[in-house]
DNA sequence: TATGAATGAGATTTCATTCAT
DNA sequence: TATGAATGAAATCTCATTCAT
C-alpha cells in the first residue's frame, strides 16, 4: 500500500516481465531477478513470501494488464470491427510479452499445475470479455447458427494465443496486420458477411 | 534393440509422460521418473546419456506416434473429409495423450527452451501434414483467396492443440464430435462453402 | 519507565515465554515475537537493542521473580521445613511459567550459549538462595557427613527444575503435593533423620 | 544396509556428536558437520534427507549408545551396587557426549518440540532401565515405604542427566567418582541403610 | 517511542550427473 | 545392462539487523 512498497512490487513484476522474454519463466532464478530490479534477493522473500508468490502474483498482475487493454477496446460501434480491434490488441499484448504469455500457455491447461488455481480464474476474466464481444456479434444476428458463443470465446482466445506465439518464435517476419487478418479470416469465416 | 532394453525405453517414457501431465517437463527430477518407472536413477543415464537425451528421446517418439496416426488418415478422396478425419484423428490422440500434448503446448514456444531445436524440427514434422491436407484443398479450387496454406496449417495445428486440451481440461462433458464440429466450422469457414 | 514503555517491554516478554514453551529460544524469530506481541518488529530493536539483549532482559526478568519468590520462603523457623516450604515455592514456579522453565533447563547447561555469562550468574543467584537454607540445615547438624553444601544446592536445584517439568510435560496427573513429597523423600533421607 | 552406506553414516553421527559438543547443536550447520565427516554437504541430504532428519536419527542413535551401555551393567549382583555401577555409566557417557546430552536435556521437556515423539519414546527407553534396576532394589526389601520406582525413576534420570552437566559445565575440577558419590548419597538415602 | 520495508550474509535444500560395483 | 551412493554447483529461503519516516 506504500509508494515504496507498490514501486517495489512493481519494479520486481517488471525485471521478471522482462527477464521471462529473455529466458523463460521457468529458468529464472530469485537471483537474478532481484538483480535485474535493482533490489536485494531479501526482497522479493519479504514481498512475496517465496519464488512461487512472485510468479503467482505476476501472473494475476499480467492478465490484470491484459484484461485492462482488452476492456479498452470494447468502444469500437460495429461489433464485428470491435472483435478485429480485440484480436489486435491480444496481439500486440502477446508480442510485447511473450515470455508472460509463454508461461500462460504452458501453465493454463496443466492439469492440477502449481498455478492452475489462480490461471482458472485468470482465464476466466480473459475469456469473458471475448465472450462479451462475440455476443455483441449474436445479438447484431451475425454468427451463423450452430456457434455457441462460450465455446467459440475459449476457442478464440487459446487460438490467438497460441497464433500469436507461433508468430513471434517460428515466422518473426510477418506483420501484426498480416497475423491479425490470418485470425479475422476465421472470424469472418464465423461472423456471417456483410 | 533387445527386447529387454527397449521395454527399459518403454517404461521411461511412460512414467515421464505420466509425471508430466502433473508437474510439466521442467519440473520433473530424474530421480522421480526413475522412481515412477521403477528402476534405478542410473539407468536413465545409461539408456539416454542425460535428462535431456530422455526428453529428447520422449518427444520423438511421441511426435512419431501422432505424424504416423495423421499420415493413416490421408486417404479420405473428398480434400475437406480428409481434413476432418484428420482434425478428429488429432482429437483423439490428444485425448489419449494429454500428457503429452501438455508438453508440447508448454515447450513448443518456448523461447531459449532446452529442446526447442528438436520441436521445431518435429513442428515441422506435423505441420507439413497438416499443409498437404489444406494444399489438397487449395488445390481443389476450395480455399478463398487470401489463405496462405503454409499460415493456416501452422494456426490449424495451434488451435487444434489448445482447442484439444480446452476441452479436456474445462469442458470435458463435451463429447469428441461437438469438439470437432467446433473447430471444423472455423476450417469450412475457410474452406469455400459446397 | 513511563508505563506505556513499560507495557511494551512486558508484552514482548510474555510473547517470547509463550512461544519458548513451543519452540525453544533458539527456534524463535524477532518477527515471531514482535508479531505476538502485537508490536513492530523495529520496536523490539528499540527496546531491546538486539535479540540477545531482549532474551538476556527475560532471563534476568524471570530469575529475579523466581529468586524474589523463593527468598519470601526464608521465614519459617524449622530448617528443614523451610527447605520443603523453598521446593514446594519452586514446584509452584515452574508450574506456572513452564515456557520459562524450559528455556532455563535448555540454556542452562549450554556449553558456548549465547546468553551462558547472564545465566551463570543467574544460576548463582538461585543456587545461593538453596544454599542459605541448605546451610541452615547444616549449622542445626542435620546434614549426615559427607555432604558438601555447595554440591549439594547445586544438585537440588537442578533436580528440582528437572522432576518439575518432568511431572508437568509427563505426569501431569499428579498433584504438586505428591511432586514435593517425591523430592522431599530425597531431602530428607539427606538431611538427618528427627 | 550397504556397509558403504552404514560406514557414511556413522560418520555423519560420529562427526555431530564431536561438533555438537563444541558448539551446541543448534548453532551447527549443515557444511560444517559434512566437511568434519569428510563427506559432500549433499550426502547428508542423501542419507537423512534433511538436516532434522540428521538429528532425529542421531538422538535414535545416541540414545541407543546409552542405552546399550547402562544394560551392560545390569549384571552385578547387589542390586545397590548395580544401581552405582548404572549412575557411574551415566556419568561416564553424558560427560563423554556433552552436546548430545545437552540436546537431550534441552529437548526431553519442551511441549511439541521438533522431536519430541522421537524422544519421549527413547525417554521410556532409558527410563524403563534404571526401573528395573530400582526394582531389583524393591524386591530386596531395601526401599523405603512411600517410594513409587516409575517415580523415582524418572526422577533420577532427570537428576543424573542435570547433575552431571553441571559438572561438566560450572564443576570441571570434580572427579566422576565424586559426583559418582553426591547422587549416590541421595539414593543410599533413598534406599534403606544395611 | 514506534514502525516496517529493505537488506545480505549465511543457512538449507535440490538435483543432474558420475562412477565403482 | 543396471545400480544407487556420493557429489557439488547452484538454487531457494531465513532472519537478525538497519534506517528513513
Amino acid at each position: 500500500m506504500s509508494p515504496r512498497g507498490e514501486s517495489t512490487k512493481q519494479k520486481l513484476f517488471e525485471a521478471t516481465l522482462r527477464l521471462a522474454t529473455e529466458k523463460g519463466l521457468a529458468g529464472l532464478t530469485v537471483d537474478e531477478i532481484a538483480a535485474a530490479a535493482g533490489v536485494a534477493k531479501g526482497t522479493v522473500y519479504y514481498n512475496f513470501g517465496s519464488k512461487d508468490g512472485l510468479i503467482d502474483a505476476l501472473l494475476r498482475y499480467g492478465v490484470g494488464q491484459l484484461a485492462e487493454r482488452l476492456r479498452a477496446h470494447a468502444a469500437e460501434p460495429d461489433p464485428v470491427a470491435a472483435l478485429e480491434s480485440l484480436v489486435d490488441t491480444g496481439l500486440e499484448f502477446i508480442a510485447g510479452h511473450r515470455g508472460f504469455s509463454q508461461i500462460l500457455v504452458s501453465e493454463l491447461w496443466r492439469t492440477p499445475g502449481q498455478w492452475q488455481e489462480t490461471l482458472s480464474l485468470l482465464r476466466e476474466d480473459i475469456v469473458s470479455i471475448v465472450k462479451e464481444q462475440l455476443q455483441r456479434v449474436a445479438d447484431a444476428g451475425r454468427l451463423p447458427p450452430g456457434i455457441e458463443v462460450p465455446t467459440a470465446a475459449a476457442g478464440l482466445f487459446g487460438t490467438l494465443l497460441v497464433v500469436a506465439l507461433d508468430w513471434q518464435v517460428f515466422q518473426p517476419q510477418r506483420s501484426r496486420a498480416e497475423v491479425r487478418e490470418g485470425i479475422m479470416l476465421l472470424v469472418r469465416g464465423v461472423a456471417r458477411q456483410d
